[in-house]
DNA sequence: TTTCTTACA
DNA sequence: TGTAAGTA
């Protein structure tokens, strides 16, 4: 539970041009996650985004449920959306964080399974995308 | 050159 | 999501 470790994991360091890279995600993705509350980059005076390694990690995270069909608003559920008050928004210790990769998983089984339950019913929102339907066969 | 916002496909 | 336009 060094400090330090988490000013440094925090601290705003690359352009988005590099995240780009770190993550293999578009330019336009990552702006569209900020939209949506699943990061929060610092910005320069310029109005330029700076990323942490934190603010990376969570792409990473967000870009492995993306790959796996999940869309904004089932990242938002699996992912609480940062808040703000005391929290600098992103890993609060490590304990806490493997108990979220933990939780992500069991949850992710948990909307499948509601949302195959549940049927899809009009006005009802599906997390997944393409309706889940190639879970049953491919187009 | 790189990034930013806005907006249309 | 991709991409174009006009800036900073």
């Amino acid at each position: 539970m060094a400090a330090g470790d988490e000013i440094r994991r925090n601290m705003a360091l690359f352009p988005i041009g590099i995240v780009m890279k770190l993550t293999d995600l578009t330019a336009r993705q990552i702006r569209y996650y900020e939209q949506h509350e699943l990061i929060q980059p610092a910005r320069t005076a310029g109005n330029q985004r700076l990323f942490s390694f934190n603010d990376v990690e969570r792409l990473l995270e967000i870009k492995a449920l993306i790959e796996k069909g999940v869309n904004i608003a089932g990242i938002k559920q699996v992912m609480n959306p940062v808040g703000e008050g005391g929290d600098d928004g992103t890993i609060i210790n490590e304990q806490s964080e493997v108990k979220r990769r933990e939780l992500s998983d069991s949850q992710l089984h948990r909307m499948l399974k509601q949302e195959l339950m549940a049927g899809k019913r009009p006005g009802q929102v599906s997390l997944i995308q393409g309706e889940l339907s190639r879970f049953f066969k491919n187009k």
